[in-house]
RNA sequence: GCCUCGAUAGCUCAGUCGGUAGAGCAAGGGACUGAAAAUCCCUGUGUCGGUGGUUCGAUUCCGCCUCGAGGCA
């Protein structure tokens, strides 16, 4: 089986380094599992490489959606699986380096989500019967169509129960699955960093984006007509931005509340990656140097 | 100097007609199958500002003190 390296982290902990020191000792590419920087124009929100900091490795999967369009962990599992496949082909090691912890679950786990794509109208239908009879109500039809997966659900997390609802609805006349048939070997790394070290770093990063213009770049995105009703918008930073202006609150205010999202956010994915079992866990310092370690051990 | 209003969880505040208290946010833990930087779940002992009094019992009532906000001089 053809080797996958994943390095998997929080934000602000440094991956996209680790990523291109390693993809350069081991003639790697890297590819990004990020449902942010995905995006065109999301620049600096969103801490995206500047291409001089690529060093020359080549990256995939970043800057290719644009920012008008909603995207999806579907359509992200057809991509990486694609250049997975064309990095091999040329002989190279795929290294896929993010912290959107659905995606890489997605990709190791083999989902197919049941080949159900979003369905607007669905969506629509079910959200008026939230907004009219209540979330009660909605689960209950659930229930009633798919015990087993509304016991997986909270009443309250109504985006899942419309999700579930949407895949019931549409899965019996489209059973066919794009499980794709071929198998790599998994190794996956996941970077860790003291608690206290992580927050302090992302209270500078977050200071940092506010001096390289992340208002003038918010500013840009909102003359082009994107708002906050935009998937790309929902980013952390970008929302806070645009919310925090609306309400008038100072920029402290707003750098304040961002720092706090950001840490929220950090600990949300350390808790995916403790879910994520035959994770190796590596040290922030010397990381890359711990990653070959293991490879070579792996090997021997 | 006088008057009024505050002082309760890390923060903002609610409440106890006297029987030692609870929300939101934060923090910590968890979940996660097409919005995932999203969404959701679990976890609340804190000299109820200090001090004296009334009372079987005070964070709650009364006096004084300290600090803060506002008003009048």
């Amino acid at each position: 089986m053809e080797k996958v390296i994943i390095i998997f982290g929080p934000t602000g902990i440094g991956k996209s380094k680790v990523g291109i020191e390693l993809a350069k000792k081991i003639n790697g590419e890297i590819i990004s599992c990020d449902s942010m920087q995905i995006y065109k124009n999301l620049d600096i929100g969103t801490a995206k490489l500047k291409n001089e900091e690529m060093d020359g490795i080549k990256h995939h999967l970043l800057d290719f959606v644009d920012p008008f369009e909603e995207f999806s962990v579907g359509q992200y599992v057809k991509y990486v699986k694609n250049t997975i496949n064309e990095i091999l082909s040329r002989n190279k090691v795929p290294i896929i380096v993010g912290g959107t912890g659905l995606y890489i679950s997605a990709l190791i786990n083999n989902y197919d989500f049941f080949n159900v794509e979003k369905n607007d109208e669905l969506r629509n239908k079910y959200e008026n019967i939230l907004n009219e009879k209540g979330k009660e109500y909605l689960y209950n039809i659930l229930i009633k169509l798919d015990s087993k997966r509304a016991k997986e659900i909270n009443v309250n997390d109504t985006k899942r129960i419309i999700r579930a609802l949407e895949i019931n609805d549409c899965k019996k006349d489209n059973i066919k699955t794009n499980k794709v048939g071929k198998n790599y070997e998994f190794i996956i790394f996941g970077l860790h960093e003291y608690r206290e070290k992580l927050y302090e770093n992302i209270n500078l990063r977050t200071e940092k984006m506010f001096q390289e213009g992340l208002i003038q770049e918010i500013n840009k995105l909102k003359e082009m007509g994107l708002n906050l009703n935009n998937q790309s918008m929902q980013g952390i930073g970008y929302k806070e931005v645009i919310q925090g202006m609306n309400e008038g609150r100072s920029i402290e205010e707003i750098k304040e509340i961002i720092k706090r999202k950001t840490r929220n956010y950090a600990k949300r994915q350390m808790t995916y990656m403790r879910g994520i079992k035959n994770l190796i866990w590596i040290e922030k310092e010397n990381a890359c140097k711990k990653i070959i370690e293991v490879l070579n051990d792996k090997h021997n």
